[in-house]
DNA sequence: CAGGGAAATGATAGCGCTGTCATTTGCGCT
DNA sequence: AGCGCAAATGACAGCGCTATCATTTCCCTG
């Protein structure tokens, strides 16, 4: 322990400055950071000494430019604010940070072009993977991907004609189940709000055609902004509706809060209410609330971790189906 | 337009094999990318046709090792996955994005060892400043991050001998002002229910001290795990309580739940609650609820794009105070 | 019309590491 | 005694860029 120095003088040590001080050559304090096991305990320990006097930070920018591995993984998603995405994210980095890898983040904010240009700033930094949610909105985007030589992995969808790997769920077949439900509870007068990016819009496609198939009236869509607090206005925009899907819990939550407002809530069971409510997500919030909320659960984190899976090796499927479920409380 | 290719050939297309391909020299070709008013139009036309046949992508680090200009920043949270945190995120990504810079994100999961790996791991690649929520666990960190020579910005507190810079709000004063407004509505029997973390420690602090000072009983603390389902049967554990202090929103939520479980929320005005309820965070999903939340509201937001701003020069202020609002709604 | 300077382009030397191939030493075995 | 081999260490080139300092060309100006 040496007594503390005023501060860092100003350019961080390099592995030559820690080879000098400890009297070895470079490489040998390379191997120290990287296989210890070839280094002899002796040399090894006044290597270690050394970094540690002279605060040696390993610069693994150059370390990735000289061995072609930069232990990094581009992950994009339309946003990680409020977003059930947050758990694909921290799925994944739980598993990929304790094998050394850094997770460069950006967000495409549902707008094509900025996901194009995302892309690339990703790929220039050269990761070992990419993780998204959806597919490349672009044929410039996809282009690119396919082009970048390296495993990308799709999410939250089960594209029919993916880059690479997919981990996902089936959204038209999350609509269909939805709309079933509905019917079968004798609803039929049906709604579906929420965005309109390809996963909800996959999700009311198959809303809308098991709906008709079962026997109900044509579904209305309502699309919204991007924020719960949309959806609690939503109600006037549809009188006579019966039921409502929402493309995501935050969307279904605003909406039953509207309809408190107008008063069209009882308390009791699902058959109570006049309006059945459902939303995609299961949200903990979900499970909180008065009426507590019927919702698709989609497994949020498990997409993230098999996505980690499915970057690190090239065996096995490449196309994950991680489901989903209809969770019925009492909302609908 | 060419043909489309086979898709790559093995490796990525270089600087050089771009300049051949046009016909000068490769600076030039990093001059169209970095500084093209210097390049004459006529030569840039050939050398951006010749990227893109190529399909040619900057790589970063390469460009990165040689001009020690990583365009990178290292962030650090407790978690991303259904927090607040990811509004922080958010900003300060949506600030930093457009001028080029890349996110890479870390979580400490609210565990010091983890957090210091997590920032030597951050600083291995060399990020042009570090964003951390809170302050380094330990001395060790903190020894790291003054030595990296990098501007630091704290986050959600207001250290009172920071790194460097601070973007944060006075925790200890928000459980003051909740505190003192309990106690001015009658309540006397108080508890505070949260985590333990530094943050929420010194929201009880806060909450405690003005409590008793306002003539209050010495109030309850209850640390529960980080989801709000552990707070709905933390009534059982607080008897004769008649207000409660959430160290977060979703807390708070979840605490409501348990009340109404129990048949302790009334409809109407917070007067009229057996239990007050107030949460920290302004979750848009406390305003949708029955009885609304009543919440001290902080500027995640705007947390993250201060942190930003801090980062990016070393003039003026490096002590940002972006307040809170105490935020009345029906449950306390 | 000589001289000066701006505009356009290039040559060269690294940035801080790692891959690859030596080289050296010590030791067991026939 | 001599050989072979594993263990430990090192020399050297080069990853794909950019900083820095030329060099060349051309045009304007007094």
């Amino acid at each position: 322990m040496t007594t503390a120095e005023p501060d860092a003088p100003h350019s961080a040590p390099t592995l030559s400055a820690v080879a000098k001080l400890a009297g070895v050559s470079s490489i040998t304090v390379s191997r120290v950071v990287r296989l210890p096991g070839l280094v002899a305990p002796e040399t090894r320990g006044r290597v270690e000494a050394a970094m540690r006097e002279l605060g040696y930070v390993p610069n693994q920018l150059a370390g990735a430019l000289a061995s072609a591995r930069t232990r990094s993984v581009g992950v994009l998603v339309p946003t990680i604010a409020n977003s059930i995405f947050a758990d694909t994210v921290q799925g994944l980095s739980d598993e990929l940070e304790p094998l050394g890898y850094a997770v460069i983040l950006a967000q495409s904010r549902y707008d094509a072009m900025r996901e194009d240009r995302m892309l690339a700033a990703l790929l220039s930094r050269r990761p070992e993977a990419i993780i998204m949610v959806g597919s490349p909105a672009t044929d410039d985007g996809a282009r690119l991907l396919r082009r970048a030589g390296i495993p990308i992995v799709e999410t939250w969808e089960l594209p029919a004609s993916p880059i690479d790997a997919v981990a996902g769920f089936d959204n038209y077949a999350a609509g269909e189940t939805v709309a079933r439900h509905l019917v079968a509870q004798g609803r039929r007068h049906l709604a579906f709000i929420g965005g309109d990016d390809p996963r909800a819009t996959r999700r009311w496609n198959g809303f809308r055609d098991a709906a008709l198939a079962a026997g109900a009236n044509e579904p209305r869509r309502l699309v919204l902004e991007r924020n719960a607090s949309g959806s609690v206005a939503a109600l006037a925009e549809l009188p006579g509706v019966d039921a409502v899907f929402a493309a995501n819990d935050a969307h279904a939550i605003g909406f039953l809060s509207g309809l408190r407002a107008a008063g069209l809530q009882r308390s009791g069971p699902a058959s109570a209410q006049p309006v059945a409510v459902i939303g995609l997500g299961d949200l903990e919030m979900g499970r909180l609330i008065a009426p507590s909320l019927s919702t698709i659960r989609v497994h949020g984190d498990a997409i993230g971790r098999t996505a980690a899976k499915l970057m690190l090796t090239r065996d096995g499927p490449r196309h994950v189906d991680l489901g989903f479920e209809l969770v019925l409380r009492d909302s609908g």
